[in-house]
This record gives structure tokens, sequence and C-alpha cells, in this order.
DNA sequence: CCTACCGATCGGTAGG
DNA sequence: CCTACCGATCGGTAGG
């Protein structure tokens, strides 16, 4: 009992050490101390400092991909607002440890890293493909689909450098309008 | 004469091992390495590591922020549009600096932090006052200007990630195309 | 520009 | 779950 709890503490003061000062810079001791548990206890819970990373990019990484196996319906433009609504749902349900995906994910080590990477790559080629049969039936303007997809992520990944769960927009309406923005761009 | 050469040389590759591995997890024995000199030798071109990261982060934010003075003519949307291919061409010039800039600057330390942070400040306020304008004279869609320019930001911002100099894109093109995308929209 | 070194801190473990 | 510790590596410096 009181070692689930232990467990998810540490776990979310990782994610929030991790976001902040970055993995390299976070030390163990730092978790400890943050966590209220001693140094060694933490290796009661993880087997490394690595395992605590690849557990935060592997959990962020599965729920990228698992909402994708449900975007098989509607137009192209449909597909693509959905993936962008989807997208920034899962961000913000996980707002610190999607910045840990973003942005810590060079410290894991291999095999993980192809691993990570692979994820990466599968999940980037399902807006790719939707944008490139986008371009092909005239829907989307005419435009370099990975070169399209690419920049869509990159705004969207955006997110968690200035989300604030209490703030004035809900995630609901930062989906709407990223939505809006990127599909149909700033001018009317 | 020499000494100007590794001076540079050690820029450089300070450039390339904070973007590759992060500043936290690059050590000093490291730059030396890849630079070829000693440890020691370093601290006669830089006070300390962090006066290195420092060099790298105001570099870029001046940069960034000189080009804005340049751009107070035509509509909104030409000076959107300016802005945008000015701040790809400064990332595309410095495009190892850049990704420092963009991921590093969590490690500069007070008073410098501020500093910087203030100046990214200012240059944000310049693309928000744009749209703000163009959303009042009805040019840009109705939307709040902060949120629209952070979010054309991200997507700027994200080009360190993918672009290679020698790519299929030159930089020219990647400019004229990002600004169609989030201008225009994806659709037609 | 380098050799040799400093104190501090690191990730991790033995043993209980 | 903690005390006490390990070898390795860190940023930086003395002295030349």
């Amino acid at each position: 009992m009181k070692t689930v709890i232990k467990k998810e503490e540490l776990a979310t003061v990782a994610q929030n050490l991790f976001k902040d000062k970055g993995f390299a810079a976070t030390s163990m001791r730092d978790l400890a101390n943050e966590a209220d548990i001693g140094l060694a206890t933490i290796y009661n819970y993880v087997k490394s400092k690595e395992d605590i990373l690849q557990g935060i990019c592997f959990k962020v990484a599965d729920d990228f991909l698992s909402i994708m196996e449900d975007n098989k319906k509607g137009s192209l433009q449909q597909q693509l607002d959905f993936a962008i609504k989807s997208h920034v749902a899962v961000m913000i349900d996980n707002i610190e440890a999607s910045a840990v995906f973003m942005q810590e994910w060079k410290h894991l080590t291999e095999p993980y890293l192809s691993e990570f990477l692979a994820m990466r790559d599968t999940y980037e080629k399902y807006f790719i493909k939707i944008i490139r049969k986008g371009v092909k039936e005239g829907a989307f303007q005419k435009m370099k689909p990975k070169f399209a997809a690419i920049t869509i992520l990159s705004a969207l990944n955006g997110i968690y450098d200035w989300y604030k769960p209490n703030g004035k927009m809900s995630a609901k309406e930062v989906g709407e309008n990223l939505s809006d923005l990127l599909i149909k761009g700033l001018i009317i």
C-alpha cells in the first residue's frame, strides 16, 4: 500500500524534475529528497536512473500510438483534425511526461533509443500518410507531406512549454484552436 | 593566430556537443578532447562551462532581435511573412547554435537566465503585435494573438531537429513553405 | 598551452 | 526502507 503510493510519488517527482532541470542535471539524490525517501530506497522501485526515463518515454509513446488505431473514418481533413486533437489531448493529460518525452529521449541508451525512435517514426508516418493522401486528392495544398507533418507536430509539441492546467484555455479549446490554425491557416 | 582558430574550433565543438548530448551531459573534458586541446587550456578562452552556454544563447538571441527592427513595412500579412522567413534564415544560418538556444537555455543561472527570458519575451511580442493588429483589421482569423504567435514560433523552432544543410530543401524553400503553411493553412 | 592535482558530487551497492 | 560506503567523474585551479 504505502509502497505503491511512494512509487507513484517517485514517478511524479521524476517527471517534474526531469522536465525542469533535465535528465542529466537531476541526481538520484534530488529525486530521493523530493520524494522524501532515502537514496538507496529508490532502487527498490527502479533498476537505474535510465529505467525511470524509459518508463516515462515509452508510456507516452504508447499513448500516442494507441490513438491512431481509431482514426480511419471520415474525410482526410476530418482524420487530420482528429489526429491533431487527440495528440493535444494526450499531451495535456500527461503534460510533464510529454515534456520529458520531447526533450530528454536523447539520454536513452541502446537498444531503447532505437526502439523509441522507431515508435516515433511510426507515429509520424500516420500524419504523413493522411497528408499525402490529402494532397493527392487535392484537398490539401500541394506540399511535401513529410515537411507538413513535421511542421504540424512541431507546433503541437510546443504546448508543454506554455500550457497551464488552470490557465485561460481548456484542453478542448487548445485542441480546437490548434486544429483550426494549422489546417485553415491564419489568414481568412 | 593559432589561438583565434582554436577558440573558434572550441566554440563549434561546444555547439555540436551541447546540441547532441545536452549541456549537463557534456563535460569540459569532452570539449577538450573534441577540440584537441588540454582540459586546462579551455580556461584560456572561457571563464567557465556556463560562459560557453551564455555565448551561444545570447548570440542567437541578438540575431533574432536584430531582424525585427527592419520589419515595419507592408501589410500585416507581409510583415508576418517577413518575420517567419527571417526567423528561419537565422536558424538555418546557425543551426547548431539555434538548437542549443532552444533546448539548453534552462541551464543558465541568474542573472543571465532572467536576461535571456526577457529577450525571448521581447521577441515573442513582435509576433504577437503583428497578429493582434491583423486580427483587429480582420485580415487574420479571430484567434488569441499570443496563442497564435507561440504556435507559429513552435512550428518554426522545430526546424533544428530535421533540417539538413545538404538535404533536399534549400534554406529559402524551407522559409517559403513554412510561411505558406502557417499563414494560408493546409487546406485549399 | 599542459601536468598534476583539488574537493565535491555522481550512480549505485553491501549489509542489515 | 536506511546507514555507510565504493570507484568514477565532475568543474576548476596551481604552477609552470
